[in-house]
DNA sequence: CACTTCTATGACGAAAGAATGACATTGCGG
DNA sequence: CCGCAATGTCATTCTTTCGTCATAGAAGTG
């Protein structure tokens, strides 16, 4: 599931385009044509992009973007905003209103596909790749954070590097010299035996009682971490 | 001054035009037609937003694109591309390479500082004139005002820009060095130590006893504010 | 089993990194 | 001109982390 995003249309043949579309990009998505539904719904759960068409019955596409923007909480889920004019004003008066990117009908449902990409990629970068995963750990490495079954977890910056090194590397056994060379750098004079010491201490931060170990030992060759 | 903008345009014509009408909007304006000079001028200072051609000579814009979206520094920077041609996959490929927004001539200058804006809003949230939040701290950046649970807090100049340094990046962990260069200028000299005497200023402002400290140590890395 | 080879573990001193308090300097308004 | 606030630097203290070693344990080998 690469996010969830909200499509808020009346015409039902376009709706169901776009439903289809993004479904099948991986999106999951909820859909309503009416706008204080929409409104209801985003309360309801939180999206991860809007899709609002401009003209929708009862409040205007506009009205809605409006009350989003006004909501602490929802002032900052992205909008894609969806018109069958061609009037600049419009766009100018949505830009205005909060939305954070317009497209005009008839459009290529390949650019409103990559257009809400753009929005996810800049609004979560989580969705992006920066949060690498490991059965229930997870290590953001743009906010330096490493949680384990939610649980958050405190490494070393040593031990963090040598998670994120592993994490990046599934599956594959790493000799020792090589995890020198990945984690401290190439020139390091640092004794091969050193690395067993850090291995005993990143497992002993990330495995609580009960859990199974990540890290693999293979005798006379390295460690490895397996997919779980 | 609303922000800076970095126009990669070798149309001359057209790069004065864009040129003049951004600065009518109160932004800092720097231009250049070069796709490797463009590189420089970021790294030398980063701009808030980059328009960027797709046809300029030498290395061809998405290539540009490419090349800042692949250094950690200036990942993060907006940016729109602009393209003559109608071709839908040129577009898709913009958005795949990681712009954020994609305009083709003949375009509306209208159009293009709306969206512009609408960039700038996203990455830079306290040059639009919003209220940054974190919790129960506001800051305005317009009036330069910072408030705890209502009460105004008193944060001296560097203070201020530190914090919103940190409000407009929440989660991210920065260095000291980005630090100094985003709050006190690329060429500033200053010993790397002193970032946190000013975060243990920073701190002692807005921390009234019983307050959760905003601001998280990460040790051999730098500092971030986490979203409560 | 006896032996060798490799790994896990606990302890410890050294070093690194960050927090803190103090101080000199600068710029500004009164 | 004086006082005050802001700022950059330094020395000191405090905490965390690192690298090494000695020893115990486990896994191959013949």
């Amino acid at each position: 599931m690469n996010g969830t995003v909200l499509v808020v249309e009346d015409d039902t043949a376009l709706c169901e385009l776009l439903t289809w579309n993004l479904s099948a990009e991986g999106y999951e998505v909820r859909a309503t044509g009416d706008g204080e539904e929409a409104l209801l719904m985003v309360r309801e759960q939180m999206p991860d992009a809007i899709i609002l068409d401009w003209m929708i019955e009862q409040v205007p596409g506009i009205e809605v973007c409006r009350q989003l923007r006004k909501d602490k909480e929802t002032a900052q889920v992205p909008i894609l905003m969806l018109t069958a004019r061609g009037e600049e004003e419009d766009m100018i008066r949505g830009f205005k209103t909060g939305a954070d990117d317009y497209v005009t009908k008839p459009f290529s449902p390949r650019e409103l596909l990559v257009r809400v990409e753009a929005l996810l990629r800049r609004a979560r970068p989580s969705l992006t790749g920066s949060v690498l995963q490991w059965g229930d750990i997870e290590l953001d490495a743009t906010s330096h954070r490493v949680r384990r079954g939610g649980e958050p977890l405190h490494l070393g910056p040593t031990e963090f590097r040598l998670l994120r090194y592993f994490m990046e590397r599934p599956n594959r056994v790493v000799s020792r010299q090589q995890i020198l060379d990945g984690v401290w750098g190439m020139d390091s004079d640092i004794d091969e035996r050193t690395v067993d010491v850090h291995i005993r201490r990143l497992r002993k931060a990330i495995n609580r009682p009960g859990d199974t170990d990540p890290i693999r030992t293979v005798r006379a060759a390295g460690y490895a971490m397996d997919v779980s």
